[in-house]
DNA sequence: ATGTAGACTTCGGTCGACC
DNA sequence: AGGTCGACCGAAGTCTACA
């Protein structure tokens, strides 16, 4: 693996900056020589300053280091993450198996958000095992949660709903909502986390409709409608848009709800193979069951 | 500012680990409290080890860190983006003059960005000053573009188009779509930047149809098609559409062109205020010289 | 499983000078 | 502007042991 402090000269030089630019007052110039040469590690919070001057985010310097590929968390992450969009769940199973003995600790990790994925799967079959236990309990009991957790919880959701009760999800969504909230700045969302709080209403307005609590159901909408679009990028925004929509077919405006599908759904459709499935799907279910709600 | 021992220790409680878990094999248990308490910095590379276990991004752990900040570079370029998106170019002018004296380093960095940006808004009256010319020569001389570069190079387009000429455009394409490659992995585009790249295009064809070069322009659609939707986000796919639905209006299917902006500016119509009020411009502006051209 | 403390080593980091 | 060398210091980091 290169050294931190030779992409960091290799990026400094393309970029055309001086030493004393990037280092200012940071390190001293004969410091920085000898880092560069990659004979010296370097102080974590010295380099989140020389970042700066560099103009490149601590990601992205890891990134370039790695020779353009993402950590070996993300790589783990972004496998199980890829086969559970294309919903092949042997090979989620697969790789839990393949990686039970990793010596790595993330490895662990992301052997817990697979098994989730599995759960959020197969609830009734699977259960929850000795490997799923300590992390749903966690995603449960933590007050604080990072971009990981708060991907995670929507698929928590329905698990939630069977295995403590539609009450559950109140508090849920509450940590939720509060901890989306820790994630917006003046300067709006940097780490698109509204996107998954989007998709959490959807599957909280999912879960309610498939237990037929029609009141939790309808309070949805101020909810998500409150979300301000300028604070989205296009795929909450979507998302936001679809499942308005459906909701439109069950409370509100039934010719409005199937505008607001429509508009989305001729997008899919300009895609093939398609972006993503599950939306026709849904449409179609919801369709049906809102005409018989509504009689 | 809070020592990044003390943040790592509230994440990992939070997250439910030992410190065997997330320290494992990198630094001496003793060290590790040490560290936790924030009477030591630690070294950069063994702190990416932690992050991994800790399954969070270095990014993450900084905004974390400051209080759920951006890093002050980030602050700074949100600031100038927000005013450039809002057109507001005089909030420009003005950060450049109040930080044309800045101690900080990344300071005089987005301060050239921030002069590109007016330059590109008004390049006849302004022109290549003092301040853009480092910047400007070097990303046409930069071979290896970080994100920074990929987001800003678009803008330059148009000004590349009037000093230097029309063919000098294509070296430019070329090193715009080789840098993106290196961003792209085997699971995808963790960075975004097909997103620029789509943006870079559909200001390459703007750039073309305003000088007439209509050869050119015609060739840019199997360019922009080449693109595999299912890399982009939605932000990109909507981008995709609007453009190649401008390029049928010149040179392909009128009809089919229109459906394809229909279905862009419907959702744009969703929202108020606009999102991007200039779709519904260069719109307006296309269908009237397409018209012109067709004939 | 973690905090603390002392003794110890390594290496991050400075300074000055020379090229 | 930046690479290098030697001398030097303090902080990073280990090990052992006790709590």
């Amino acid at each position: 693996m290169e050294k931190i402090g030779c992409t960091i000269h290799r990026i400094r030089i393309e970029k055309g900056l001086t030493q004393k630019e990037v280092y200012g007052k940071i390190v001293s110039r004969s410091f920085a020589s000898r880092f560069e040469k990659g004979a010296n590690d370097i102080g974590a919070s010295k380099l989140f300053l020389i970042l700066d001057n560099l103009a490149i985010s601590a990601d992205e310097l890891r990134y370039i280091q790695q020779n353009y590929q993402p950590s070996p968390l993300e790589q783990a992450l972004l496998t199980v993450m890829k086969a559970y969009a294309a919903q092949n769940f042997p090979a989620i199973s697969q790789w839990i198996q393949e990686h039970s003995h990793s010596p790595h600790a993330y490895d662990k990790l992301v052997s817990s958000y697979a098994s989730i994925l599995l759960l959020a799967y197969d609830h009734s079959s699977i259960g929850i095992t000795t490997t799923t236990r300590p992390i749903y309990l966690h995603l449960q009991q933590a007050k604080m949660w990072t971009i990981q957790e708060l991907k995670l919880v929507n698929i928590l959701v329905p698990i939630v709903a069977t295995t403590k009760g539609l009450s559950a999800l109140h508090p849920l969504t509450e940590r939720m909502v509060a901890n989306c909230l820790h994630y917006q700045t003046k300067w709006g969302d940097p780490f698109n986390v509204l996107n998954n709080l989007v998709e959490f209403y959807g599957t909280l307005l999912q879960t309610y409709l498939n237990f037929h609590d029609y009141q939790a159901a309808r309070q949805l909408k101020s909810k998500i409608t409150a979300l301000n679009s300028h604070n989205l990028n296009w795929d909450g925004r979507l998302a936001q848009q679809f499942w308005i929509g459906i909701w439109e077919l069950y409370f509100g405006d039934w010719t409005l709800g199937n505008e607001l599908l429509d508009e989305v759904t001729a997008l899919e459709k300009r895609h093939k193979p398609r972006i993503d499935n599950t939306l026709f799907a849904i449409r179609k279910l919801r369709t049906q069951a809102a005409k018989t709600y509504r009689q």
